[in-house]
DNA sequence: TGCATTTCTTTTGTCGACAACAATCCGCGG
DNA sequence: CCGCGGATTGTTGTCGACAAAAGAAATGCA
């Protein structure tokens, strides 16, 4: 009784049920609504969303190109952990990614671009004026990923978006151990990043994003472990 | 008949079936068999290698998760083609990762990356000796492979191995337009990023990485047009 | 002849079914 | 009592078929 709301839509699109599903588990496992090891089965899901397994396997597929599920032969596929003993690996990717997208925002951005960060940065002050951990987490993710669109390379924005995503289930885990509270506020940093990226300065941007990735790494580093990363001068 | 190697081998194992289709397509894509552009018909790969279309359709659909086919709703699924006019961001992104992933390397290899990283120099070296072009492309991205995962960040190899491979594409291309003269030799540099590993001298591994990549952008550049790179201080 | 509309063909998206493989449970022997 | 082997159950990998959608061809009208 848990799929009354999929139950009242037995009508769809032909093409729309991969996007549906795809769309669906992934958020889920975003906010761990599904637990990094779950195993999820085929059919299981099969009957919630109310169509055949085709199009839910597809979903899977998807999601196991972007890491965030595992497939394992002839066994059922898991949501994919997170390994807590590479974590430096992905501040270091972050860190990297953070200076790079924002340097060229700097360098490319358009009029428009700056519309829709801002825009970005509204939403995110609206979240932590609501107090709404999930949200600001949520949003954090849609500012940075706005600045990355900014810098126009796709190479960069993919490997952004999937660092971001993977962050959104970090910085989850980071606050559920905390009991939920509030996440640190970062409004301030981003203005920065903002006015930075509005001048075109590069190097500021470099500087600011460095900072500002070094602000949070240092902040979950000291709850999960010491910082391994390497002092990239670059 | 053109399909006379698949006849022969009707047994195929389960589970089998998807990485067999995937790694051909991949391959035949990456050398530029299948040419940018061209569709791609679902039961035609499914007669040709003897299975049913379920198999092909996620082979296909991992091929597009990796941005080597791109999918149209409702109509043929495409090999990827090769935007030349953001070429310049292609060049960004492979310059920065070569030089994050040697720098890596240099910080984390162990004795057995460097026997590794040595066999594909070694081998590098048979396709040189061979005058073989498109082995000389296989070899080169299977050496700076080896460099990446030696580097042990997950992240960053798996963006530099999808650079690598579009950069077969792109190197193909730019090699068939001169009617497969040879491509340039880069043994040399090579064996200088090796000692520079070796040494773990993490300033040189950037340094020549860099070098390597500005070399190689250089030429190709010269072909498709200036190069839009942006000179990053970092 | 040219254009719009309709029919037809081709190819994909989805479905239900079946077989293979892995894990579990049960019974047997030591 | 415990470990081992076989049957059983559950889940995935693959198959063939059908229907929707898009493009191509054919038809009718001006």
């Amino acid at each position: 009784m848990t799929d009354a709301a999929e139950d009242a839509l037995p009508e769809r699109k032909r093409g729309s049920g991969v996007k549906l599903v795809y769309e669906m588990l992934r958020d889920e496992i975003l906010t761990l609504a599904l637990p990094p090891g779950k195993p999820i089965d085929e059919v299981h899901l099969a009957e919630r969303f109310g169509m055949s397994r085709t199009p839910i396997r597809e979903a899977l597929v998807r999601l196991a190109g972007e890491g965030l599920v595992e497939t394992l032969p002839n066994r059922s596929a898991i949501v994919a952990n997170i390994d807590v003993l590479n974590l430096y690996t992905y501040f270091d990717a972050i860190t990297l990614m953070y200076r790079v997208t924002t340097r060229l925002a700097g360098q490319y951005h358009r009029p428009e671009d700056l519309v829709t960060i801002r825009a970005r940065q509204a939403d995110y002050l609206r979240a932590v004026a609501a107090q709404d951990p999930l949200a600001m987490i949520a949003v954090n993710r849609e500012f940075h990923a706005a600045i990355a669109e900014a810098g126009r390379n796709p190479y960069f924005t993919t490997l952004t978006l999937r660092l971001l995503d993977e962050g959104r289930r970090i910085l989850r885990l980071y606050y559920q151990s905390f009991n939920d509270r509030l996440p640190q506020e970062y409004s301030d940093e981003h203005e920065a990043i903002i006015a930075a990226i509005a001048a075109r300065d590069l190097d500021l941007c470099d500087r600011l994003a460095r900072a500002h990735a070094d602000q949070i790494v240092r902040q979950i580093q000291k709850f999960f472990g010491r910082d391994q990363r390497l002092d990239i001068a670059l």
